[in-house]
DNA sequence: TGCGATTAAATCGTGTGCGATTTATATTTT
DNA sequence: AAAATATAAATCGCACACGATTTAATCGCA
């Protein structure tokens, strides 16, 4: 039983980071996503801002960043690419010029139902796991993130 | 009970989905990483890299990209990063010329040695949670991106 | 032996993330 | 009302990820 060899013994260090757990599984998500979501145009990010859309039109950037935790930063690029891809408006408000409304058009609409009506039973399908050990997952996850935002910096 | 408005009562369409929990979780980690780490002057993928590294010197880029679940079109910039700061060295193998052996230099060893010495520490308590519950969280989500990896693509 | 396949890294283009700054508009204060 | 402050997006530069391709070296096998 000594002659195990350690790296053998001892597997990746990087697996006792549970922070690596997440950074890889993110990775691996986003791999199986991939070709799924390439069929509609879009990237993953792009999708989940569909998604929050299609939840609630007329949000404002900021609403949206909320949401899934992203700033304008990131999200101004993004959503111009929704908009080129004729997928989504975006609308000065007229009360207060410097926020910007978005809306999904009939084409994002369309597109997104398409997508919520396949790719969540494909991704389903892809972890091979119970729906209720997942989502005890994501609540554990959940729980985590919002841990880990409230001890943050800003 | 039924004046609770529909985003109120639902929440954000995407907590359902377990994928969007641990994509915004990797973010959240990132963000409590990245102060910590500024200080050492490297980024998270490149803490991950040095660690696989401290664990095992003279690696292929193949075997660390094995470790992180990355190629060499993501670690080659990222490796030429590290030996820039002085902290890896790129060695190509005399037996096989188109391998490249990688191992920390004494400052990337000392930098790595004294960054594991707070940065876990200071991770832990910024979860606010028991070990024992991040650990069998880090099991779980291990076991989710093995499923993810062994079902998609290649 | 030689030459087609295979393999390891590197390169390239696109799309995120994000700190820092800028621009434009609204609000507050005096 | 004018100046100072605050806020919402946008812009910029850098560092990942990753599909696709390229380059260089080794292998396999007729």
């Amino acid at each position: 039983m000594t002659d195990t060899p350690p790296a053998a013994r001892d597997g990746d260090p990087l697996d006792q980071f549970l922070c690596f757990s997440v950074y890889a599984t993110g990775l691996a998500f986003n791999r199986v996503y991939k070709p799924l979501l390439d069929r509609f145009g879009i990237t993953y990010p792009q999708y989940l801002a569909l998604v929050a859309l299609r939840g609630r039109g007329g949000q404002t950037v900021s609403a949206l960043g909320a949401q899934l935790h992203l700033e304008s930063n990131t999200l101004t690029p993004l959503i111009k690419r929704l908009e080129a891809a004729g997928l989504v408006t975006r609308t000065r408000d007229k009360q207060d010029e410097r926020v910007v409304r978005l809306a999904l058009t009939d084409a994002g609409s369309t597109l997104i139902d398409d997508a919520i009506g396949c790719i969540p039973a494909a991704m389903l399908e892809a972890t091979g796991m119970q729906p209720e050990e997942l989502q005890g997952l994501n609540r554990k996850l959940a729980a985590l993130g919002d841990a880990l935002r409230s001890n943050a910096q800003p």
